[in-house]
DNA sequence: TCTCCAATTAAACAGTGTTTAATAATAACG
DNA sequence: CGTTATTATTAAACACTGTTTAATTGGAGA
């Protein structure tokens, strides 16, 4: 039936996944549906199921983009800073700015949990990694003779740190006003547990 | 039809909030459904419409009484330390207890989306500062002379913190394994940022 | 030109949240 | 005690969901 071969199946592909961000940045994870998606690029259901093996795939191919995207624009932002310190400041910023503006596809990457389960978590894991390393690079050069374990610990833990400003931020639960402040509370926690990171000697932790 | 008046409309409404609690431990937030609920108390849909103007609206009385459980939980937990920081330790402990513990409840509170926006949501966030209070009534303990509002500022920062750890943890996005280094990159979150607290005056923040 | 395969669809199924009208059981009233 | 209202409860419907199925159609290869 009609216009076989009018796209690839990975131009389909691709079309899914931007009608599907456009949904999910517009209407939240809840406003997506296999129908809403396949009559925004003109095509039935079932094409969606002859590309996608379920609808969990393709919310994990949307996730794996956003992070992808959020890496850039993470990296992005340490051209224009300095010292360590400035840059950790300016990752957390980027870091805010990115969850505010694409709050629902950001807060998808965290909070979908697929029903049937596949394997394309570790895929994630590996661009939550990348993450982090950015976060470790930046603490390798402040704190210097650190284990790369400590380094290592030390991002997750300060990362963790900004992860819940953000959410709690975009959920309206830390009932702290505007934007502003969220900055200042960012700035806040970074800058008192690099003090502490700087302050306490290496072998305490 | 049938048994009328065999249960008040509150016991139905507790009846539907218990069994909506257990589905949620056991299946997760999608594996609640309206009928589901309604067949595990023995009553319809209707029944439930008739007690709850949503769906939307039970999720939210569910999350109601799991921050309450969580307040109850975190308030205990301090009757087993002396000094502030033990005890901000302690809270930590338990709050990463509580939310391995009942994760899936856990995360409703703060994950759901109501469609129909209501006004329950300002109850919410009088149960949170209730939390936040918890957190800055042992950070006044231990840094003196600030005023309530850095003290208010300290606690949101610190305790998003532990938020995100915990988020991270649940989501299985922090790579790190076992609960006890989560408790690990939880207490070297609280204690470096502690530390670099008392370090930095006062006045720069 | 005929065949065969791949792409695409329409239709179905079981499930969802929510609304509706019907109904049974009780309470109120004469 | 009989009748009427009211109120709790249900069954059924509606529009929607994810997913599967069988049926088609278009084009490539022989």
């Amino acid at each position: 039936m009609g216009r076989r071969g009018e796209h690839s199946k990975s131009e389909i592909e691709g079309m899914a996944l931007d009608a599907a961000e456009k949904i999910i940045e517009a209407e939240g994870y809840p406003g997506l549906s296999a129908r809403k998606v396949a009559s925004a690029i003109g095509y039935t259901v079932g094409s969606l199921y002859f590309v996608f093996k379920n609808l969990d795939e393709l919310v994990q191919r949307v996730n794996g983009r956003t992070l992808d995207q959020l890496y850039l624009t993470l990296e992005g932002s340490l051209s224009e800073c300095q010292f360590p310190q400035q840059c950790l400041f300016a990752l957390g910023s980027a870091y805010l700015d990115f969850a505010t503006q694409h709050a629902h596809r950001w807060r998808m990457v965290f909070e979908h949990q697929p029903q049937s389960e596949g394997l394309p978590l570790e895929i994630h894991e590996e661009k939550v990694d990348l993450l982090f390393a950015l976060v470790e690079g930046q603490l390798q050069l402040l704190v210097t003779q650190r284990s790369s374990e400590e380094i290592a610990l030390a991002a997750r833990a300060l990362w963790s740190g900004v992860h819940g400003i953000a959410i709690l931020a975009i959920t309206r639960h830390l009932h702290t006003e505007g934007q502003q402040s969220v900055q200042q509370l960012t700035e806040h926690l970074i800058g008192h547990y690099l003090s502490g990171l700087s302050t306490l000697e290496p072998k305490a932790c």
